[in-house]
DNA sequence: CGGGCGGCCTGGAGGC
DNA sequence: TGCCTCCAGGCCGCCC
């Protein structure tokens, strides 16, 4: 479910009521996410921390602990985060809840169960597991034109999947990369070492452009995202392409076409994203 | 060895 | 009402 810019969207909404806050407790319902909570690892390095920052690498969302130590959450395909009173009625796929001592808690919410919930020792995040293959952050000075185009040389995969691989780019999911690749006017398909130098700096920016917008609208709600207070995102108004195969194109009125490129849906107006002389 | 694909899960939508 | 199929915003391991 979540891109980047609705795990941003968290972040900026937990920082402002969880900084200073202790964790007092951890009650976890349910430890097979997509990799098995390891409960004594969390107790050993959460409880009885005071929050004192809240990050994110890529999707994940990192809450740095007054011992150094980070909490990470990653939210999968369909995890939520409710910040609210303890009191309040459990949903059935609350799989982890931090309680903490004002009387709210912070409720990891997952039904597909792709996320995760981990605890990191101090100072050992830049050796963690899941961060050792990352590209660099999209809104970062590091994504460029010129960097992008290195990466792909003699690559043929279509640069739609090339956008979606986390070891060239990270946070750009499904949503995004159709969209980026609609304001930059390039077709999915278009294989990925056959762009132009000035292709790459339209796509360079067309990413960072779309995924500032949709933070600054506060996300993407399809189905069932909400923020930590549980408000929906806005950028969904804002979609030029994405999920609106049939629909006529914001820019031209041409039909939006829905292809599938890697098992996942792809969507473009075919009149704006021209593919020129490369075959299929 | 790049990269496509299936699998991990539940649930909602739509067809019959 | 039910049962079936298809689909879903991510990621990883398996294979060709």
């Amino acid at each position: 479910m979540p891109e980047l810019p609705e795990v941003e969207t968290i972040r900026r909404g937990l920082e402002r009521v969880l900084i200073g806050q202790t964790i007092r407790q951890i009650k976890i319902r349910e430890t097979r996410l997509r990799q098995p909570v390891k409960i004594s690892k969390l107790k050993k390095w959460v409880i009885g921390q005071q929050v004192a920052a809240l990050q994110r690498r890529a999707k994940y969302l990192l809450c740095e602990l007054q011992n150094r130590a980070h909490l990470v959450i990653h939210l999968g395909m369909s995890g939520r985060l409710l910040y609210c009173e303890k009191t309040r009625p459990l949903h059935k796929h609350d799989h982890v809840r931090f309680v903490f001592n004002n009387g709210h808690e912070l409720r990891f919410c997952d039904p597909r169960r792709f996320g995760l919930v981990d605890a990191v020792a101090p100072g050992e995040l830049q050796h963690y597991t899941h961060f050792q293959n990352l590209g660099p952050e999209p809104l970062s000075p590091e994504l460029t034109a010129a960097y992008l185009e290195r990466r792909a040389q003699g690559l043929l995969r279509p640069i739609k999947n090339f956008l979606m691989d986390a070891a060239v780019v990270v946070g750009v999911g499904n949503i995004y990369a159709s969209e980026s690749l609609f304001r930059a006017g390039i077709n999915p398909r278009k294989p990925s070492a056959l762009l132009r130098r000035q292709e790459w700096k339209k796509l360079a920016q067309a990413v960072r452009k779309t995924l500032a917008l949709s933070i600054s609208a506060g996300g993407t709600t399809l189905n069932d995202f909400y923020n930590s207070d549980g408000e929906m995102g806005y950028f969904q108004q804002h979609l030029m392409v994405y999920d609106r195969a049939g629909e006529p194109c914001h820019k031209c009125a041409s039909k939006i076409k829905r292809i599938v490129q890697a098992g996942r849906s792809s969507f473009y107006c075919p009149r704006c994203q021209k593919l020129g002389n490369i075959k299929r």
